[in-house]
DNA sequence: CTGAAAGCGCTTACAG
DNA sequence: CTGAAAGCGCTTACAG
């Protein structure tokens, strides 16, 4: 039904060569053969094979993107960021759920590799588990040596998630997750708070364990706070249902605690609704923190204290660096520094 | 650098028809052949190349989905909900942002036909314009004479858009949004409001039309609404920005308005902001409904009046439909009736 | 159960 | 500037 090469090369009278250079147009044409060509191409409404093509010129027009899920606005951002890099190459995105799922990973980057992508981008915290992480660096090194890249974008380098191991080189846009987490219990701590509970992320993550050091980092500056509020850690996951539970047993553990810190936004969402059901005013009862700094966390109410860390420009970077057009940064590492932003939900601590 | 089929036959001593036929599984063959072939693979780490084999049994592991930008939680429900059917069928789901732009949305298209995609699932409001979606429909049946298909999600069927055109069949996953504003509009009268002003979304947009629609038909019952309301409409887009600019434009032509409805949840966010800004209470000055019931409009405060569409499970059935998993609804079309959820950003219009 | 061979729809040296 | 031909890496009748 669909018209090929063959078919454009007999309706205008030339060889399938000449075709290919028209369309390419990487080779010089006669004026005249080239109108011929293309009135021929419009005649048939003809669309060239993608796949013929990349098999026989051995190129690909797809790029990976893992995220955990296309609908979780941090991974949405993310993803929008490499897509938009990626869209000025006219190249094609592949953007698959995995669900933090290490299995899922695996699968999609055979898969990926299948279909010779040009790249793919792991993103968002790794599923910490030195087999897995194994397993894809063993990807990425096989990827690699059939031309592909692999770039990470959230995640610590391999390097150091399998230290003493070689490990491939892969690019890595980093978050110093546990920087910013430092900094906002810092300042948690420097309103007064010495009661502070934590609600964290999944285990076996990489950015649930390095938000939570950088937490017990700052506690660690301060006596007083570190033992009230040590015990005061409760896991979870990265969904606002997560916070709520988390708070509920939180309160339960210490109803005096006048902070608590979300592993990221989402989390402190279902805090804040637990607290609200509570009739417990943020920050007058209870200051709030969350991570990210997601859209609506600027119309919440009150607007989240969080800590920025700008995704769709990480994407961007992401998605320039496996286009190679970005110099690859010194140790293949770079790394984003997120911010803290103060907003009303955290403020003194309640006198007792 | 790359294994191919020929070296695994080589190396287990068969030929590529047999290694091809241990990989599919679709043919039998001796069980110590299969050991050997498998081992082969193993040993020289063998992936196959989908492109090859696409192109040698004309079959495609790719479906397209068109959004506006994934980074939209509309767009990453749908997405989602997508993807979720997509990989369940082990295919490759490649999400393009389009920005909205008709030119880009073209452009994709052709870039999937090229891939020759299994399918391709337009998302969200359609750009409104004759020659744009006569294109689309062109594009669809050409994609559809190669085996491809094309289903919509979000906006109406082309017989709609077309009328008395003969437009492909291209299935629809629809939204009532006429249907779904209007209940939202009748909902603010029955609270008393007559002044509501009503911050729409871009122009040649089947869903910003459809809402507005809704909107004045409900209008239309109530002479006395009506004749306040009707003036009360400003322009924008779907996003937050543009609620707190037509607020203020809105409040600038009626500072005695008691609602406002905007063309979805993120712009609502902008309309809360503008009115927080100058100290008016929600409900208590002024009423706030949005549309989509997005997750945060649980969170904001105080929570949102809106529309909930079932995004997610609406890209589920789009996907089912696209791959055949289920069977064309009556007519080509599948009608989504939104359902009004009224929370605590509306209430009795303030006496005066 | 297995293989030789044709073919999928392109690109690209090579030769002219 | 153009064409004949080989080749990209698979699948699949066809034959045995």
């Amino acid at each position: 039904v669909t018209a090929t090469l063959a078919d454009v090369a007999q309706r205008a009278g030339v060889s399938t060569a000449t075709v290919s250079r028209v369309l390419n147009g990487n080779y010089p044409v006669a004026a005249g053969t080239r109108k011929r060509v293309l009135r021929a191409v419009d005649e048939l409404s003809y669309v060239v094979n993608a796949q013929a093509r990349a098999l026989a010129a051995s190129t690909s027009d797809l790029v990976g993107i893992l995220v955990n899920d296309v609908a979780d606005p941090f991974f949405g951002l993310v993803a929008s960021g490499i897509q938009a890099e990626v869209a000025e190459a006219d190249l094609l995105p592949v953007i698959c759920n995995t669900g933090g799922d290490p299995e899922r990973e695996l699968n999609y980057l055979t898969l990926l590799q299948r279909q010779r992508a040009r790249g793919v981008v792991l993103t968002g915290g790794a599923h910490d588990d030195g087999r897995h992480l194994r397993a894809v660096a063993e990807r990425a090194a096989h990827f690699a040596s059939g031309g592909g890249r692999v770039v990470q974008c959230g995640r610590p380098p391999l390097a150091a998630l399998l230290p003493g191991e070689d490990s491939p080189q892969v690019t890595t846009v980093a978050f110093d997750n546990r920087g910013g987490a430092r900094a906002l219990t810092a300042h948690l701590i420097a309103l007064g708070h010495t009661r502070i509970g934590y609600v964290s992320g999944p285990e076996h993550n990489t950015t649930t364990t390095a938000r939570l050091k950088g937490h017990l980092r700052a506690l660690d500056d301060h006596p007083e706070a570190e033992a009230a509020s040590a015990p005061l850690v409760v896991g979870g996951a990265f969904r606002r249902d997560s916070g709520y539970d988390g708070a509920a047993e939180l309160l339960r553990r210490d109803p005096g605690l006048t902070a608590i810190v979300a592993a990221n936004d989402s989390v402190a969402l279902g805090v804040c609704a637990a607290l609200r059901e509570r009739e417990l005013s943020i920050p007058g009862d209870v200051s709030v923190a969350g991570f990210d700094d997601l859209p609506f966390s600027l119309d919440t109410s009150p607007p989240l204290t969080t800590v920025r860390i700008p995704l769709t420009e990480a994407g961007r970077r992401a998605g320039r660096l496996l286009l190679g057009r970005e110099a690859q940064p010194p140790g293949g590492v770079f790394t984003i520094h997120p911010e803290l932003v103060a907003r009303a939900s955290t403020g003194a601590a309640r006198k007792r």
